[in-house]
DNA sequence: TGTCAATCTGCAACGGGTGCGAACTAACAC
DNA sequence: GTGTTAGTTCGCACCCGTTGCAGATTGACA
């Protein structure tokens, strides 16, 4: 569980290759969300990279963002995950793991989860299994800490 | 986890009282949307009970669907759950229980699961948690049967 | 340097869901 | 039965996240 067996996205340069190896061109636009991906661990939505992107590439369009992402989650390179807040994230982490969301700020972490094999399951009869995927929902501690202060803020 | 320990959405009589014990009003819509929950288990969508309710009350509202499902959600008397197929579904089970999703129907199940008190779970530090959601995915039966007489069909 | 398929961008459109306000009605009092 | 009024219903406009489309552009290879 140690960062050496962490398994991210790829670096530019490999995806580059990747890319290339997969018959698609690789543009400035695709350079730049590799390296806007490579090593994020924010969970981010597209417009969030949107967002960074077009600070360092004015005019690039929210389209390319989106082609971009779903192409690397089509080869595999980075998920696509779902936590109820509305967006789709990006993550880049592709090792098997699950996600903690802050109900309150979104805020989103990844979570390792051991000895699932064990858990005793009734009702997934009738279905071939691909996938489980764990989900906890709470409060971060920053969203806590703000509570707490408002809270004597009034008392 | 009998049938005996079922714990569903109260009978249409049992929601009027509760409607009106929170100075809400019972009108014809929402008594029809009680009894339409009441004993669902096929995890609608809003629009499916629209299409359902509109069949007995033509004119009905789909805003009226959606403003009765949130009243009882916010009561406490049905769960909104999201398997990532785009829309919320509403569940009648108020138990502890989890779901299964057909990927390719979009089939839900109530899924019951024991023992996930002894999973070990790093990476939650700093969040105070209040729900831990299971969520499996894969293909139903009649789903995986389909795609074996088309397969068998083209052999 | 040329060729051409792949890509980029911007806009329209779509699905799910919500805010709003005018018309309506359940609930309670008399 | 009638009146009063707060809660509801309905339908429309709109929001958000995302995708389809098409014309202009450009990476990749000869």
């Amino acid at each position: 569980m140690g960062a050496s067996s962490f398994r991210t996205v790829k670096s530019p340069a490999e995806l580059t290759e990747t890319f290339r190896a997969n018959g698609l061109k690789v543009t400035p636009q695709r350079q730049l969300l590799f390296g806007l991906m490579h090593g994020n661990t924010v969970h981010p939505t597209a417009e969030a990279l949107f967002a960074e992107a077009s600070a360092r590439m004015p005019g690039i369009s929210l389209r390319t963002v989106y082609q971009t992402l779903t192409d690397l989650a089509s080869m595999g390179e980075l998920r696509l995950i779902d936590v109820g807040t509305g967006a789709t994230r990006f993550d880049p982490n592709t090792d098997d793991h699950h996600h903690v969301v802050c109900s309150s700020c979104g805020e989103v972490r990844d979570v390792y989860v051991a000895g699932s094999d064990r858990l005793k399951v009734d009702g997934l009869e009738g279905f071939r299994i691909e996938e489980a995927s764990i989900l906890f929902s709470g409060t971060c501690v920053t969203c806590a800490s703000d509570t707490v202060s408002r809270a004597s803020a009034r008392g």
